[in-house]
DNA sequence: ATGAAAGCGCTAACAG
DNA sequence: CTGTTAGCGCTTTCAT
């Protein structure tokens, strides 16, 4: 094959003498292109691109642009997003990187965020970075490669150079889920203070004074900050603080929850209701509950935060916050897509409320 | 700005007579490209992308390799993924599409999916359809404009014709979790047939005579396959096969689980245990057993199917056949791949084993 | 209203 | 081993 041969239909009808119909072209190349519709319709290929673009289809007079827009589908013809891409600098995709997918609070962001995407032309490239930061930054590295308009971490740390890298690059980011301690930053994520606040005055209110506390990373915002929360709001409520009942756990995982209370029973304390910085952490504490043989809510009320799928179904009933998932999502990449048209708008933090779900984990304290 | 003006920082050095750090030029454009790499380092831009390109860095000599890679470094370049892959006619890219990511068994097949991908340096555009059709088709498109390598559909009916599109258009395809009637796809799904095998052979251990079957939507073929096993497997079993008891769902929802429940007590059979086409359809007699006073397993025992997270913690713990959702998304990945290397490969249907994981649900009937 | 020409950034065939 | 050249498919000035 020479170089810089074309393989244009056009040209091989010339070549040939044979009129083309559009399923041989297909068998000949993968997909028409601007230059095999321009020359069926004996026009110049950037009027055709004129037609196929919503922006300046007005420019082409009324006739021939219907006339060109029956040959592009006569034809099969498809933009290629590679090469419009290339030439006009927008790639209409955005980078969504979380840290486990597995986990029930991303996949509702995700689709939030997918859902609002795809509202406006855009895709969304998704990578699970296993929480791993080495392949965070390989990933958006790959993500920048692809000349993604824009990126959305669910999994951002309270300091986070990764964040700040992207930010110096210039690619307009929206954290969800979680944030970052400088406010240089457009979040979107959920209300801890408020959260915890309700969660401490539904045990309060149940009758609960020695209230333990399981806290989550606190190089997360959300371990940070509902860490923060509990030791105000107790105070606030006249509650004993002890420090002794409050642990913050290394990972938001039943494992680690389920040490975490171990932790509690062996400081010999005496408490009666758990407070724990999300629903996995509660899991881990219906874990350990049932290897030293209390009853949950009799022995000790359990909360948790999030309200993940099916908690309600445990046994029993988890309390917990609820957390409007799928609206992190969907603001998300609402403010995503603002700062991709105008990456000047200033930064903004969103907080959703979080909404008190009592069910079965919480009752009267016995003791 | 004139016609063609380039603003590579090369040109920007000769015409202002200043030396521009990276950090300068980083200002000046996004990015250094690799004609700004060729031009520091006096070569051919040709010459650099041999040394940036795997492949090739062996035709040039050594040192100039890594003289190249360390000016490349320094100017933070990195190859722009869409000129590359319109050049190429690769994208390291695949499209995968799900039905509804909040459904549990999707993440785990995502995930795999994605590891299995990033490992090969691909990645993945993920879109879920909500389950409709119509945006299946847009997203599809959508994708295949994108030059998309690849495509994993984990949404497909048993007859679907943009399965056979996607075949025709000759994009490499691969479906997971679902596959369709006709074998000319390569496909990653589960033993369908021995897991109704281990789930009745189960009940029918337990003594259980009278087992009424709640099916999933006829036109997926894990609805189909379960519902046939069944017939087959309860025939061999030698259980009495009333078809009054035997209801396929519209849908594999809770609410449909617990509607069917409610359509088999309507029919005044007898029957001692439910054997569901899935976790939620499961989930769904639990509801209709608890509206109707009836205890499980004590009065029904009810088994499931996929053996979704935290089913283990239902009341009761739900009996199930465990599916390796990862391991199909992995496996999945990796039939793509090797398509997308070589598009002949003969098509081929993997199917995994699911395990029975006997849990609190069922029992020995008590009538 | 349409055409001509140039180039986004990269790679591959060919020449030397 | 390195440079030259052409072009992937598209969009945009500019010119007419």
């Amino acid at each position: 094959m020479q170089p810089g041969r074309r393989h244009s239909p056009a040209e091989s009808v010339a070549l040939f003498g044979y009129s083309l119909t559009p399923m041989i072209l297909r068998m000949l190349k993968t997909r028409a292109n601007i230059k095999d519709v321009a020359s069926r319709a004996g026009v110049h290929p950037s009027t055709v691109s004129r037609v196929l673009n919503p922006a300046t289809r007005s420019m082409v007079s009324e006739s021939l642009a219907r006339e060109i827009v029956r040959i592009a589908d006569e034809l099969g013809y498809r933009r290629n997003a590679l090469a419009s891409g290339l030439r006009t600098r927008r790639t209409f995709t955005v980078g969504v990187i979380i840290p486990d997918l597995t986990n029930p609070v991303f996949p509702p962001i995700v689709r939030g965020v997918e859902h609002t995407l795809d509202g406006e032309g855009y895709i969304a490239i998704l990578a699970d970075s296993g929480s791993k930061r080495r392949s965070e930054k390989a990933l958006i590295e790959n993500m920048t490669a692809r000349q993604v308009d824009g990126l959305i971490l669910a999994a951002a740390n309270r300091k986070d150079p990764l964040v700040d890298q992207v930010i110096e690059q210039g690619i307009p980011l929206v954290l969800v889920n979680r944030t970052v301690d400088k406010h240089n930053v457009t979040a979107v994520i959920n209300d801890d203070e408020l959260g915890i606040d309700l969660a401490v005055g539904h045990l309060v209110g149940l009758g609960h004074r020695q209230i333990a506390y399981i806290g989550g990373p606190q190089r997360t915002s959300t371990g940070y900050a509902r860490y923060r929360a509990f030791l105000k709001t107790a105070k606030k409520a006249g509650i004993k603080l002890d420090r002794d009942l409050i642990i913050n756990a290394r990972e938001f995982t039943e494992t680690a929850g389920q040490a975490a209370f171990h932790e509690l029973i062996k400081t010999g304390k005496h408490f009666t209701a758990v407070l724990s910085a999300n629903d996995l952490l509660a899991l881990g504490c219906y874990d350990a509950l049932e290897e030293l043989g209390l009853r949950c809510p009799e022995d000790i009320s359990v909360t948790g935060f999030n309200d993940m799928p099916y908690v309600d179904r445990f046994a029993p009933p988890l309390t917990t916050l609820h957390i409007p998932h799928d609206e992190l999502g969907v603001q998300a990449a609402t403010l995503l897509l603002e700062r991709i048209e105008n990456p000047d708008t200033p930064t903004k933090q969103l907080r959703l409320e979080p909404r008190l779900i009592v069910r079965g984990s919480t009752a009267v304290p016995s003791a």
